[in-house]
DNA sequence: GTCTGAAAGTTGACCGTTCAATAACCTACC
DNA sequence: GGTAGGTTATTGAACGGTCAACTTTCAGAC
């Protein structure tokens, strides 16, 4: 009764591309790797939303934005270019765009005009979120200590940078969002 | 420049409880796990965000209907309570609700009374259902196997899994989702 | 029985994201 | 120097999720 767990088959499949190949013979997940998987999935889920609730609640601001002032705050005029902004989160520009508009109201942002290309706009990191960005980064560094670092093997922890360094590898085919 | 680099102290914070003490002071990230968490985050935004692309040009279906799908099919009659159902994948009550109205507009899921609880709700997935959860799962498991399993050290997957079911235990602070 | 408090599930308004279309601009070729 | 094709960023509609309010039902006290 369970499509996912079962192992039908575990006929050779030698050489076959990859999940791209309708043809191909699906090579099921063993226990041990959909376990992993299961609890991975509604793990992140889980941590996700709960980082970004301490956050809003504390500092009004979404962990999506928090993550855009931590890459701005680290540029050279504390300002980077949209797309390179979004390609930076693994955001769309689209929603790069929406985000950055509400920051801006928020008064947390500016945008300028980028000198070197007329297409180009900068978003910049205001004082106000500079300031907003420090005191923000308490709670979520605590928040991600608590609920992740603190909670697991220190050895784990780093076995999980490589795991996505790997994914972020693999899954660099540029041309995949927007 | 660097807010969440820095680790301006490293005193003692002998005994103090937890990431709710606004007087604690906050133990910055180490490089190492810095760079673990940002991989991490970026990572899994672009992981799940693929998943479920491929799932929705190939089957219509969305990763959020294909985990739902999932745990009806292991449930004995292929049905469970509503609220059962959002605590094992991670959603809100409310989430589940509009998801589920969507599936059953879909034809892919059922609603019907629960026999020994007048106030509850049985999700069963429907035969439809079954079927189009057989076809979505080989993209979803080639998925899986593609972008992450086959990508990374099958250690470190294992290491994952333990990490997860950590942040599960530590996370299950029962009464925080809507 | 009925009252009180809690739990299950739904609803609709609001907010954030995606998607497709669009405008502005750059590059390069001729 | 004009035009073709690609890139950058934005826009608004549609969609999915959250949040707070609400209805119905259950369980226990009395």
């Amino acid at each position: 009764m369970n499509v996912e767990t079962t192992a039908p088959a575990d006929s050779a499949d030698a050489g076959t591309p990859a999940h791209l190949d309708p043809t191909a013979v699906t090579r099921w997940l063993e226990p041990a790797e959909q376990h992993a998987w299961r609890t991975f999935i509604t793990g992140v889920t889980a941590l996700f939303e709960r980082l970004d609730r301490e956050l809003r609640e504390q500092h009004d601001v979404s962990l999506a934005e928090h993550e855009i002032m931590v890459r701005l705050s680290e540029a050279p005029r504390r300002s980077v270019r949209m797309a390179e902004l979004a390609a930076s989160v693994s955001h769309s520009r689209s929603r790069t765009t929406h985000t950055v508009a509400r920051m801006e109201r928020d008064g947390i942002v500016a945008r300028v005009a980028c000198p070197s290309d007329g297409r180009g706009v900068m978003a910049v990191l205001t004082d106000a979120g500079w300031e907003r960005l420090v005191s923000a980064s308490h709670t979520h560094v605590r928040g991600v200590r608590a609920h992740l670092v603190d909670v697991c093997d220190p050895a784990d922890l780093l076995a999980l940078g490589r795991v996505f360094d790997a994914v972020h590898e693999a899954n660099t085919v540029p041309g995949h969002l927007d």
